[in-house]
DNA sequence: CGATCCGGCGCC
DNA sequence: AAAGGGCGCCGGATCG
């Protein structure tokens, strides 16, 4: 339990969360932990690693395992259907004791390195938080809590996973990703041309933009705005239900090649141009903030600069340091190996054991036609309704029933107003009641789609997103679970973790140790799948790379 | 004027 | 191949 001046309060605990000894005031609270986590290697119990990590870090404190009170309780309120109740500390502890729920604290802005980065560890002394006894008597709580859940093992299992994710993404976030400012330089001058010395756009988006306007035979056109190129459309005989690309890409006219250059540069520009890397590249390293859970599939989230959108040109930036490497590991056909693994199906998990399953699916069923495996298996996790996947989509009900069922069930589920779980036991939050406003819906009314109420539209979409969910919340189990392992298994050595990405993670190491730590990540890997899946057929298999640059990894 | 919504697109 | 699930971020448009 951290106070002020880098003191703080330590009581040893039992695997039941029961007390074990006096409670200890120590005034170094580093030191303190330092010493424990060298002798005991205890599992720190702590409201959450956010708001003490960074600090411990800084002061060269890595502890090995925690349990992040606030992450678990925001796990457990889900899970008992009271989604979007305060999670903190505090209120966990008005819940338990009948006193005050505080509200969470909104979510703080981007810090940029090097601004206000303070807000991290010089916290401004607010009013004192729950003291030890409130977070001792909060932790057995939550014990109890998961021990009553559908699959005890399983829920622990998810907890340590979350845990270990807020302890990871502190490190990765203090890392950063290795970044070469002057070779991202070349790569926006290549596509870009020269920064226009003023701020206003680089050359070549400047030219495209007056030949856009050429096009329309208009003098200027803000070809970034959706609504002036709809009208200039409009102008020239052609409606548009909008300007998205894949919109564009059927219309024939002499713009639309230039406005799809220019979509792209300009959003290059926007997005991962100069001012971007001005911002969030330090000394080497662009560095993120990393959010565990912050997406409610469980997937990580990210605060400031994109982490998980660069586009994939700009990764040429990614360099490893002269003399280190980067390992990089990609699960391929996550989703699909998660869908055989869970759904019991015997015959897709069988496709799961090979390397390609969508290459076994086509040859068990769909006639050696890979692409068509692949789209009904999307189809099915994704919920698509039209298009050339339906017959596709047929084949794969009668040919894998069970897990075909799976997500059909998670559906239907959602479509009546339920609530579906991943494999470890993440919840998904509740629809909004009413969410379906009468008044919104396509322009069209001759779309089949659109004849349906708004109220079926909506239950639609929500079985959409519980087909989806069972699966992607199980995948970015699967995901933690290996970067935790993982993080243990790269303990002894020197390389850390920079990058982790849905299904793909990044290690930076010595160019010497860079085999070991690929040999660390399959082990990792076949780790997850024990613990997840026990003794499943379905393999997980990783794509690894080691290179000096993160756009040369397959 | 700032706050918020929306269209659009990057990633998985 | 089709246009479906999850996000964060940008600029423009609009609201208060």
């Amino acid at each position: 339990m951290a106070g002020e001046r880098g003191g703080g309060e330590l009581r040893p605990l039992d695997a039941a969360g029961r007390p074990v000894g006096p409670t200890e005031t120590v005034s170094d609270l580093a030191a303190a932990m330092a010493a424990r986590e060298a002798t005991e290697h205890p599992r720190w119990v702590w409201a959450t690693a956010g708001a003490i990590y960074p600090t411990l870090l800084r002061a060269g404190v890595r502890v090995e395992r925690c349990h992040d009170v606030e992450l678990t309780e925001a796990l457990l309120l889900g899970h008992a259907g009271r989604w979007g109740e305060p999670r903190s500390l505090a209120a966990a502890w008005g819940r338990l004791t009948g006193g005050p729920v505080p509200a969470d604290p909104p979510p703080r802005a981007a810090a940029p390195p090097g601004h206000g980065q303070g807000a991290l560890f010089d916290t401004l002394p607010g009013p004192p938080g729950p003291g030890i006894e409130a977070l001792t008597q909060v932790y057995a709580d939550q014990l109890a809590r998961v021990a009553t859940t559908a699959h005890p093992g399983r829920f622990r299992l998810l907890v340590a996973a979350e845990s270990a994710g807020a302890l990871i993404a502190v490190e990765m976030g203090a890392a950063g990703l290795p970044w070469r400012a002057e070779v991202h330089d070349e790569i926006l001058a290549e596509l870009l041309g020269e920064p226009s010395p003023v701020g206003g756009p680089p050359r070549r988006l400047a030219e495209l933009a007056s030949r856009i306007a050429d096009a329309f035979g208009v003098r200027h056109l803000h070809a970034d705005s959706p609504a002036e190129l709809l009208k200039a459309f409009a102008r020239a005989g052609v409606e548009l239900p909008s300007t998205r690309a894949w919109v564009l890409r059927g219309v024939d006219h002499p713009a639309v090649p230039l406005l799809l250059e220019y979509k792209e540069l300009y959003r290059i520009w926007t997005a991962h141009g100069w001012s971007w890397r001005e911002q969030w590249v330090r000394d080497g390293r662009f560095q993120s903030e990393y959010v565990p859970g912050g997406v409610v599939s469980g997937r990580w989230a990210t605060r400031g600069g994109g982490a998980l959108q660069i586009p994939k040109v700009i990764r040429r930036a990614v360099v490893a340091d002269p003399g280190w490497r980067l390992v990089v590991a990609d699960a391929g056909q996550l989703e699909p190996r998660v869908l055989a693994a869970v759904s019991g199906d015997a015959r897709l998990a069988a496709a799961g054991g090979a390397g390609d399953l969508y290459a076994a699916l086509a040859r068990d069923s769909f006639g050696g036609d890979r692409p068509r495996a692949k789209v009904a298996l999307l189809g099915a996790m994704y919920g698509q309704t039209g298009g050339a996947a339906v017959p596709a989509l047929a084949v794969l009900k009668r040919s894998y029933p069970t897990a075909f069922g799976y997500v059909e069930a998670a559906a239907r589920t959602g479509e009546a107003g339920g609530l579906v779980r991943s494999w470890l036991g993440r919840t998904c939050p509740p629809g909004s009641v009413g969410l379906g406003d009468p008044d919104e819906g396509p322009a069209d009314p001759d779309a089949a789609a659109d004849r349906q109420s708004p109220r079926a539209r909506a239950a639609r979409s929500r079985g959409r997103f519980t087909r989806n969910f069972v699966i992607q919340a199980t995948a970015a189990e699967w995901a933690s679970t290996l970067l935790a392992t993982l993080r243990t298994e790269l303990a002894g050595t020197d390389a850390e973790l920079v990058f982790f990405q849905h299904d793909e993670v990044v290690a930076h190491c010595p160019a010497e140790q860079a085999e070991a730590v690929a040999a660390a990540v399959r082990r990792a890997g076949e780790r997850a799948t024990a613990l997840l899946f026990g003794d499943t057929p379905v393999r997980f298999p990783l794509d690894l790379s080691i290179v000096d640059c993160y756009a040369d990894a397959a």
